[in-house]
Parts: C-alpha cells; structure tokens; sequence
DNA sequence: GCTTGACGACTACAGGCGTAATCGATACAT
DNA sequence: ATGTATCGATTACGCCTGTAGTCGTCAAGC
C-alpha cells in the first residue's frame, strides 16, 4: 500500500480516473498528445497494476483498467510531501510563492478568499 | 540551468542554505540525523556541483561548499510543478485538499487569511 | 623523511523510471 | 485450416538516485 507513482504512470492515472474501465488500446489512444508508443503505455498499466494502483478485470483475452486508488488520495498525500519538504508544513510560504512570482489570478484569489471565510467557520 | 535536484540532494542544499560555506565534513556531522556515511554526502555535494547547484572554493587541499541557486527558486519551481500536475494550475484545491485533511491549523488560516488581504490591492 | 590520516576523484551497484521491442499465444477472417 | 492482427508477458537498456567503497595524493605529525 502506499506504493509511490511515478510522473509519467500519474498521467496513465489520469486517463482512467476521468474515464474507466478502459483497455490498453482505449488509454493509449487518450494519451495520443504524450507521443508515446502503445508498448510503453501497456508497460505503465502493467506496472500500475502490479503495485495496487488498478484493478484489472478480463474481458476475454484482454484485461479492462480502473483505477484502485483514489486521485484525491494521492494528490493530497503528493501535497502534503512537498509541503512538509518546503515549507515545514505551513501551506501560506507555499500561496505566497505562488502569489510572488504572478502565478495566482484573481479569480484564484478570489477562490481562495471564499475557502478561507469557510474554513473560518 | 534549471537542473532538477533530488530529495536527497535536497536535504543537503538545506544544510548550507542555513549556514555556509561549510566542508563536507561539516555538512555531514549536521547530516548526522540521517545515518548517511560521510562518503555518501561527499557524493551528494559533487553531484550538486557538478549541476551547477553548489559553488566551491578552495581551501588549501580540500573544498568549502556554497549554494549557487536560491533557495526560494527552488521552492517555487517545485510548488508550479506540484499545483499544474495535480490542480490543473489552480492553487485554491491544493489548500482546500490540505483542509480537508485537518492539516491546516487556525494559525495557517490565519496566516492565509492575511496573506489574502494583501495580495487583494 | 616516513607514516598516517584526510581529501576529492573515481568506481560500484541495485532499484526505479522512461521508453520500447520481441515473443508466445490466441482470436478472427478468409 | 491457415495466415494475420492483437493481447499480455517478458526482456532490454540507458539514465537517475541512494548509498557507499576504493584509490591516489598530499599535508601534518613524529
């Protein structure tokens, strides 16, 4: 458990957390844009597979992906890491850096100002 | 430029971000906590010179290490990665994953309460 | 001067990662 | 029935990372 995903097996993820079950065929058609060829996405599933992340189901000769994990899971243990390592754990270095070097829109601001009266209360 | 630097050649940078320039032994006996043998941070700190991350300067037979890239762009290049990986850019569900899971003490609210107000004018 | 200790350089090596080709089996079309 | 396309499994391979040992050299103490 807890088993740790690499950058290029988190994008195979994302296929299938947006969409699933999906076969081989189907997930490396979605990542068309990575320029990857079908033997390297199959390796991803494959490796994805052996450490818990998705389940595989038969469907025939072929297996069928979904995820095992959840993405909120992940992204927030992912979060936590870089801010422990970063930031001793305080999340407003990591806004302010953000916000330093004009990252943050106002909109975003604005997102945030809403989340901080909720979390006020 | 804008080589990439690992975790455990991040602990080291920490060293002598807080305090430099310091030798190799002097970056081991504060690397004591992680059981590292001393050749193992002396390979570390070539690593990071050799990728431009470390200055040195010579002190008679052996080198005095210093930080050649800045601590804050570091931070900030790692958090983008982090927040475009996983939000989609946005930084507001980053803070609200952080929420979600109680790691937000009311003096992080706070302080991102306040960091908020400022960056509104 | 000779030994000994400390230095950086070089070498090592297993595991993870990115990227992919090949292989053996099977389903399907003809 | 036979060829062909397709599947997952296996193998490949170079680079990065974590972790560390060895080597040649030089300075310092005796």
């Amino acid at each position: 458990m807890a088993e740790r995903i690499s950058e290029a097996e988190f994008q195979v993820m994302e296929v299938l957390w947006r969409d699933s079950p999906l076969t081989a065929q189907d997930v490396a058609a979605r990542l068309e844009a990575t320029g990857w060829s079908l033997t390297t996405v199959k390796t991803l599933l494959s490796r994805l597979a052996a450490k818990g992340a998705l389940a595989t189901t038969e469907d025939g000769r072929r297996y069928l992906y979904a995820p095992a994990v959840d993405r909120a899971a992940i992204a927030a243990g992912e979060s936590r890491r870089l801010v422990d390592r970063l930031f001793g754990g305080r999340p407003a270095p990591l806004v302010a850096h953000l916000a330093e070097r004009g990252e943050l829109s106002s909109a975003d601001i604005a997102e945030l100002e809403a989340l901080i009266r909720e979390l006020k209360q």
